[in-house]
RNA sequence: GCCGAUGUGGCGGAAUUGGCAGACGCACUAGACUCAAAAUCUAGCGGGAAACCAUGUGGGUUCGAGUCCCACCAUCGGUACCA
């Protein structure tokens, strides 16, 4: 009988379907393990052979965990709003909606075609006005805690399309569908402060089992750093300060000039001071024109005009220094000012140069430098520096501030890179943000009760002129009545990105049918944390981070149990195409996975992206590998030729087997998928190689391997007539004490160099093994002198000789 | 530029974490079966006649280095003037 993968596969997914096999039980008397992976986009080219590879791997640690007494929790469903459906929408006048769904028949239809162990019946979908629901709940949560506020920011402005575009459409700093140029444009949006939760982001790290290289990048993009904001006395006035951050207050004494963002208040505050405020606004103007990627672009050579009129004093020297204007100040990070100290900063140095500013050694060590900026300055002493003048770096920044303190110009100060996260977008396909704005009493959110505020049914998915939102146009929807004083107000028409229903997903899938809350306090209570979780990497800076931040603020409200959403966090490496560039349209080098599964059936398939190398690495398609997976499943198969009678390990096999067990079970644990695939391997050519495997030892060779092959192994299980299927059988055990070789070969060098080999029993002592190795290499000796030997216990016998 | 990975046969990759480098698989070669091919099976498969030489390059530590240290090089990913 050949090995009928189609029939066999179908089989097996048709009974797990009827009899909910994967359910996750609502006994929370058991012990618990949550497992999640991340829900897919549904887009339109169906599901891609990336994405197998982190729910294959998460799979079969939820089968081995099932098989090990957990209540399994492995759910799956869709973030199905975003981008791609609502431009597909514009472009065919279809409703979002409509092709989502499609979209998502189609997933699903490929997702259970692959045989994953998913619970079904806890699907859920963030387009679902039941789900998004709770989306809106937890915003209004926000905003009630002061965490959801308005802000002017500047949006990417099409000036072909008219409209404005998400950052992912932004090719080059142009559009990415008709290629003129994208401008920032001030728009008032919604906020999160997520700013409020850096430091919790950063120190709750600590307590959990993420990645080093996930911890490490989260932190980098948190940029947590120390120094201290210091007043600088503008002339010409009584009392008025330019207040900048630096994380370098040593080095006060080399300030020679100031520079300011173009966006900072202080140039309109003063205008009438400033002597050349023409070319101060033309500079401005040239600034905010210029995109993101424009002024990126220009880093190497600095622009900036001279603030004229106003002058600052720098309080350690007491000289009058003159005050800069600048694009390469950001104003979005400290106050939007900086004192330059070109001597020890690369940027400043290059400013001083280009417009001959003065420039002052303050830390010994460098070059001279009026030739070159001296940047390592962690170390060394001070020098043009008054009373720090002598002291070490660390001990001058302590020195310092004290002394500004004391003074009460200036005070210590931690600031993030991080920035608050803007929620608006201009967009019909997203939830809407549950907010009227009255005239009488500003934004009011919505009433609980009145949630879900339901996405309104339009015809035309086109964006509204100057970047509204679609939903802009819709006048019926928008004029509504102000939910605390009754009074005429209007609707937000914004949308929220993709990422809020992202955010908590994790806690919906805990109890997915709830009408009364996102989830019951006990499921939560129960379910909490995700015990393991696996994604791409591409998602540690946002979407985890994000989701890190909601959870957190639910816990202040005491919503969620635990203070972190995830207790492990691992990530897969991306498939390649065969010609080792990423897989995509355009470089023709796409791998479907339908073919795959039609060709060589979902076992196969699984098998192989888990053997195609290391988990956590990319790595590139192969055709050929995979008919060699595909080979490796058909001696699986064609076992059962070989099968004799025999209730317990024949003595040939009895320490391969256990040491299996043991390999395999730490394997999983470790994802390091694909030694266990040539366990499997080197097991089988030993079977084929005595022809002979008997009912125990097939019994446990298809144990181990289900994880990764459901379907063959269930259906080859059925001839054991073991009464069950392997789905309600215990994972295999192994008795340390049969692992262990009695009798073990090791290598006998000569300088490091192998000479030989020999036999010696399991934990001999050094005399006997010594006796040993001498009679095996006397010849090889002869005519040298021995200068010393090393034995290391079972593993070696290092003869150093001249 | 900065941050993070990675570099081992013709290819994907193993290596109990400092102890026999190349497990397992692919490709390839020869043989068996076949009228023939495919499939399957059997054997071989880093280089070198050998001593030996080989884990990106150059140093170092060690009885012993793919693994640790220093300095480079290359490739991939992330990020963009963060004071």
């Amino acid at each position: 009988m050949s090995y009928n993968f189609k029939e066999i596969e179908k089989k097996w997914q048709q009974k797990w379907e009827k009899e909910g096999t994967f359910n996750a039980k609502d006994d929370y008397t058991m012990k618990k393990w949550y497992g999640l992976i991340e829900f897919p986009y549904p887009s339109g080219q169906g599901l891609h052979v990336g994405h197998p590879r982190s729910y294959t791997a998460l799979d079969i640690i939820a089968r081995k965990k099932r098989l090990e007494g957990y209540n399994v929790l492995y759910p799956i469903g869709f973030d199905a709003f975003g981008l791609p459906a609502e431009n597909y929408a514009i472009k065919n006048k279809i409703h979002p909606r409509i092709i989502t769904k499609q979209n998502v028949d189609h997933f699903r239809e490929q997702l259970k075609a692959l045989g994953f162990s998913f619970d079904w019946s806890r699907e859920i979908n963030t387009t679902d006005p039941d789900y998004y629901k709770w989306s809106q709940w937890i915003f209004i949560q926000l905003f009630k805690h002061g965490l959801a506020y308005k802000a002017t920011m500047p949006i990417n402005y099409c000036t072909g399309c008219k409209v404005g575009l998400a950052n992912e459409e932004v090719v080059n700093g142009v559009c990415e569908r008709c290629g003129s140029p994208v401008v920032q444009k001030e728009k008032s949006q919604w906020m999160l402060k997520i700013t409020e939760y850096a430091q919790r982001l950063i120190d709750d790290l600590d307590d959990i089992d993420f990645l080093e290289k996930i911890k490490l990048q989260q932190k980098n993009w948190i940029g947590r750093s120390e120094g201290a904001e210091v007043k600088f006395k503008l002339t010409g006035f009584d009392n008025e300060d330019l207040i900048v951050y630096t994380t370098r207050p040593d080095t006060l004494f080399g300030a020679t000039y100031m520079v300011i963002a173009p966006e900072h208040p202080m140039i309109e505050k003063f205008e009438n001071k400033i002597t050349n405020l023409e070319e101060v606004k033309a500079y401005q103007n040239q600034a905010k024109l210029k995109s993101d990627f424009e002024r990126a672009e220009l880093s190497k050579d600095k622009t900036g005009v001279e603030l004229k009129g106003i002058t600052a004093i720098n309080p350690l020297t007491g000289k009058e220094i003159p005050i800069w204007i600048s694009d390469y100040v950001l104003i979005t990070y400290g106050t939007g000012a900086i004192m330059a100290v070109p001597a020890h900063d690369d940027r400043d140095w290059e400013f001083a140069k280009k417009f001959n500013l003065p420039i002052i050694e303050v830390v010994s060590g460098g070059e001279n430098v009026q030739e070159k900026p001296h940047t390592d300055v962690y170390s060394g002493k001070m020098v043009n520096s008054g009373f720090l003048n002598g002291l070490e770096v660390k001990d001058a920044i302590k020195t310092c501030i004290d002394y500004l303190e004391e003074k009460g110009i200036g005070k210590r100060k931690v600031n993030f890179k991080l920035r608050d996260w803007v929620f608006s977008r201009q967009r019909y396909w997203g939830e809407p943000i549950p907010m009227v704005y009255c005239e009488k009493c500003g934004w009011v959110p919505l009433d609980e009760k009145d949630l879900p505020l339901v996405l309104p049914e339009v015809k035309d998915f086109e964006p509204g002129e100057n970047g509204e939102s679609p939903l802009a146009k819709q006048t019926e929807w928008i004029n509504t009545t102000c939910p605390h004083c009754g009074g005429s107000a209007k609707r937000e028409t914004d949308t929220m990105p993709q990422w809020a229903g992202s955010s908590w997903y994790f806690l919906r899938y805990m109890d997915p049918h709830n009408n009364n809350a996102l989830a019951s306090k006990e499921a939560l209570e129960y379910w909490s944390p995700v015990d393991w979780y696996n994604g791409g990497m591409e998602h540690t800076t946002l979407h985890l981070l994000y989701s890190r931040f909601w959870h957190k603020f639910l816990y202040d409200i005491g919503v969620v149990p635990t203070k972190e959403p995830y207790q492990k966090r691992t990530s897969h490496g991306m498939i390649l195409g065969s010609n080792g560039e990423k897989m995509s349209k355009s470089r023709g080098n796409v791998v479907n996975p339908d073919d795959i599964v039609n060709e060589f059936g979902a076992d196969t398939f699984r098998v192989y992206e888990m053997f195609i190398g290391p988990f956590d690495q990319a790595a590139p398609w192969s055709m050929d590998s995979i008919r060699g997976c595909y080979k490796f499943l058909e001696r699986v198969w064609n076992l059962q030729e070989l099968l004799v009678d025999g209730d317990s390990y024949s003595p040939e096999f009895e320490k391969m087997m256990h040491k299996a067990i043991k390999k395999v079970s730490s394997d999983i644990e470790e994802m390091k998928f694909n030694t266990s695939i040539a366990t499997f391997m080197t097991m089988i050519n030993e079977f084929y190689r005595l022809k002979r495997i008997n009912k125990a030892e097939f019994k446990t060779f298809l144990e181990l391997l289900n994880p990764f092959a459901p379907h063959i192994t269930e259906e080859l299980y059925e001839l054991l007539n073991t009464g069950h299927t392997i789905s309600d059988s215990t994972w295999p055990k192994y008795d340390e004490e049969k692992t262990i070789d009695n009798e073990i070969e090791i290598p006998v060098q000569f300088n490091g160099k192998v000479k030989a080999t020999v036999k010696i029993p399991l934990d001999a002592d050094e005399s006997a093994v010594k006796e040993t190795v001498h009679k095996e290499v006397a010849k090889l000796l002869e005519g040298k002198t021995i200068v010393k030997e090393i034995y290391v216990k079972n593993k070696i016998y290092n003869i150093v000789v001249k």
